[in-house]
DNA sequence: TCATTAATATATCAGTCTGTCATATTGCGT
DNA sequence: ACGCAATATGACAGACTGATATATTAATGA
């Protein structure tokens, strides 16, 4: 999509391609100068006022190459990982206004990623690749929405197990063992 | 949620819970290791007919003391990998029928997942945890739902690219490079 | 009938990736 | 004047992935 540098590829992957696919410097980095190595991308240190330099990298022709042979394996399933989703299958373990406080703040976060995608800025792709961009974009949005509109109308069902829990945690302390608890 | 082994926890992680978290084995069977070791959790060895043998974990009450604590921390923003959503980002540089045969597949899958969500079977919960259980299902439904019609609705975009590009390709074979591929 | 594949079950390991730390410069608020 | 955030790259311990190995039973197909 364009040349960058690998502080930029990884500000993309925190901002407005978020939702597609993320990777830590400590994967950029290595893999950017293999790439040099093997020739499918080059490098240009280019000198800047007021930052420090860059490495900006682009992709060759062998590169180009690569990369069409590699996009064009069937996909495996999406991986997710979300601690968010861990901690409310355990809400009623947890204390109700740590639940509340991670509900509200999960609202914000979707909110503020929803309004980034919808403004569509960052996004700025070269001409050919914009209904491409464009579904991918959409993807996000449709997602995303649906997950906010979800925690909206239904956050009573985790906050209401933490409560109920709470309840009968303060009531009852000297009852036998929760089940599922294994002798030490 | 109860005693298990393994092998049963990365079946779980695969099928009713793959919209929350994934693990593999070789991250699992370390970890259990590692709880046992700490006392966290306690194994007993089951033989079976019919079957090879299992090791069957429990949490002690150090463990679900422990287990509390770090669900008590304020969780980060959901981590995702999709090689689906990078092809698609990357259509109009792939051939018409791997895009089609790719989006078909996603609706599949998709459509699968959703209906053993939402049969919920396998997702037997102890009592207490229902609502919990029932948000964390209900996410998951609410989001598959949105990806899948969303991509049953603006397939065109990626099929479309996808064969324009096919098209340009077929007609100007012998003009200047592409944008964006650097000489090498 | 016999071979092959799939499912159940655990474990190891090379290679990759994450998360954290280190380093350096500039801008911004207080 | 001071710390904090952003820009920019890199190193590295430890964790994880994906593949492979092993063993048993069930089911599928040639």
């Amino acid at each position: 999509m364009g040349d960058a540098s690998g502080y930029e590829i990884k500000k993309l992957l925190e901002g407005p391609f978020s939702h597609i696919h993320e990777a830590s410097f400590g994967a950029i980095y290595p893999a950017l100068a293999r790439l040099q190595e093997e020739g499918l991308v080059t490098c240009e240190e280019r000198s800047q006022e007021k930052r420090p330099d860059k490495k900006v990298y682009a992709l060759t022709q062998r590169g180009r190459f690569d990369l069409i042979q590699e996009l064009t394996i069937v996909p495996g399933p999406d991986r997710i990982r979300s601690d968010f989703l861990v901690q409310m299958l355990y809400a009623h373990l947890l204390p109700p206004a740590h639940i509340a406080q991670v509900v509200e703040g999960r609202l914000a976060i979707h909110t503020a990623l929803l309004s980034e995608l919808e403004s569509g800025d960052g996004t700025s792709v070269p001409a050919g690749e914009e209904s491409s961009a464009e579904f991918v974009r959409g993807y996000g949005i449709a997602v995303l929405k649906a997950a906010r509109d979800y925690i909206d109308e239904n956050r009573h069902l985790v906050e209401g197990a933490a409560l109920v829990a709470a309840g009968v945690r303060s009531k009852s302390k000297k009852e036998e063992r929760p089940t599922g608890v294994a002798a030490e």
